[in-house]
DNA sequence: CTGAAAGCGCTTACAG
DNA sequence: CTGAAAGCGCTTACAG
């Protein structure tokens, strides 16, 4: 019941280690052809699965990249980690998955964790000023790429990003253009920085007609239990809205609940939209208004840039721009 | 930038490699608090982080477990997956993510992946007849638990079950208490085990009463999709029924949208019930009445079993099962 | 066409 | 109280 190893299979195959290895690892131009064979054969009788932690400590690669994002079970991240475990699988990658909760210590924690067990890369989503994990990254060479939310002082590292401010934009215009006026805007956590971009998308648009009124402006969590706190206090607050524009699809879903049990008809009292296009934003009823993010490819990139990175191609596009776009559905 | 070793730490501490292990190891008692002091001091000096991939290779433990499952985006599987991650990170252990598809294929190659990379474990939720996977970990002598799916020839190892069976019985009780007579039942795809009892807590229940009639039995995914596609058939084929029983809550989501859209009201023209709670189940209006698995809590303790198991504990329970209860809520 | 030897960064009996 | 040496399972220049 012992593990077997190369050297089993060079002893029982008449070979040395070195044969052995040279044929598993392809570098075999120059061996025999029956050699080959021969190892192959006994490399199948024997069960032989290979020890990659040994590998691994030989060649200085792990082909394990680690994701740190706030929640696996928040819907846009998790199709985010699909995208990048699908992609990485692809390319012969394993994904070590680590939730912070938006927690900076835990983000460090992790990334310590992670050096550790020396992963060839990192994909991060920061769950706030995560500087200082990005700085240990840095410090010890690991690639990495930033993904959804960038940091202060990293903008010139690798990342995959959406064009929030033109998403809100968009959004924005369009519900002035079907002729609402009193529009709520819901931030997200002031800490994160794409809470900043979607609200200035939103008060430029509306200073834009000279609309624009804090009194309107609330923020949250990006979680449905956050879109429904902040909805239950600001309706008994302000007497008269036409539009409500959550900065997430999560918050919309909340909301929606409240206004529903508070006896709102939406669309026809009060429109909503989202921002994110997760899936379960067109399976409620009614379908949510949203600012769609092309959320599996951006993951999907995130992986392909860390392994450009990884491989140290050369000119490699550092930061990427999606832009959003407005998906008209029942909610508006 | 050469990364820093046990070895430079010793040489600057002018002391050997064996006693700097020893103390990052805590294997200090004999060691004086001068030379542990140093060492600490040089370590933080040189910000050494310890490589634990030479470590897994001296020690033959890798600190990681695979997780096996049909996909994260799915949120009763992205919950687990949370629940387990967050009991393995107390516990100092990573978690390595593989999304099957429920494709034996990719079931297989991951084993072999996890075991190359010599993972401690491995917690599996199986996507269908998986066999052949689950005998190559145990060949290979990697403890492992089972989760929500079990598969048949491994009944006698680690597992955390739900009853399924008499969830299901329940909420048939429950709708024909409330004078539901026609019961419709969407089936999981047959080759799922869960699928099975599932169904055949529908089949006794209602066999009990004499209600039981084949015709009121579809199948399909288990996905919000599969419940719109199963529910848009049997609507033009079956002329009356008042309530279904659809085999997951993802599935119940998407009846209930075709429902909807087809001008039935819930839960006055048809009752509808899922199976899960996953938990966008209670943020849908009208909310969904379910039969809850302690979705958390069965990761969590999917993890502490894999736990005791690698740790070679005695007198552990293979088997878990949970109870699931019956959680009546708007769409009944 | 193939092998001996050193090395990757740790741990761990064993010795003193 | 501390260290020399062997070993974990691989890879890789180098030599022949």
């Amino acid at each position: 019941m012992k593990k077997v190893t190369i050297s089993d299979i060079a002893k029982i195959a008449g070979v040395s280690k070195t044969t052995v290895s040279m044929v598993f690892n392809k570098k075999d131009e120059s061996i025999s052809e029956e050699t080959k064979e021969k190892i192959y054969k006994v490399a199948k009788e024997l069960n032989y699965i290979p020890n990659f932690v040994a590998k691994s400590l030989a060649t200085n690669k792990s082909f394990s990249v680690g994701i740190i994002l706030p929640d696996i079970t928040n819907p846009f991240f998790s199709e985010i980690a699909r995208a990048i475990e699908d992609e990485a699988n692809f390319s012969g990658y394993n994904v070590i998955l680590c939730n912070t909760d938006n927690s900076v210590k835990k983000e460090e924690e992790y990334v310590r964790l992670l050096i550790s067990k020396q992963v060839d890369g990192i994909i991060f989503i920061a769950g706030g000023e995560s500087k200082k994990s990005l700085n240990l990254i840095k410090d010890n060479n690991i690639p990495f790429v930033l993904v959804d939310r960038y940091i202060d002082g990293f903008e010139n590292f690798y990342g995959v990003f959406c064009r929030n401010y033109e998403g809100v934009a968009e959004g924005v215009e369009y519900l002035l253009n079907s002729g609402k006026r009193r529009i709520v805007f819901v931030k997200g956590p002031h800490e994160v920085e794409i809470s900043k971009q979607r609200f200035e998308g939103y008060r430029d648009t509306m200073n834009k007609y000279n609309l624009y009124n804090e009194d309107y402006v609330f923020e949250s969590d990006f979680t449905i239990d956050g879109g429904k706190r902040v909805t239950e206090e600001f309706i008994k607050d302000i007497d008269k809205f036409d539009a409500i524009f959550y900065s997430n699809d999560l918050m919309a879903l909340g909301g929606i609940k409240v206004l529903l049990r508070s006896g709102y008809n939406i669309p026809k009292d009060v429109s909503v939209i989202g921002f994110d296009n997760i899936k379960i934003s067109e399976f409620i009823e009614p379908e949510l208004t949203t600012i769609a993010q092309p959320i599996y490819d951006m993951g999907k990139d995130s992986f392909k840039i860390l392994l450009s990175v990884i491989n140290e191609e050369e000119d490699i596009d550092r930061l990427h721009y999606y832009t959003p776009k407005l998906i008209i559905r029942g909610t508006t």
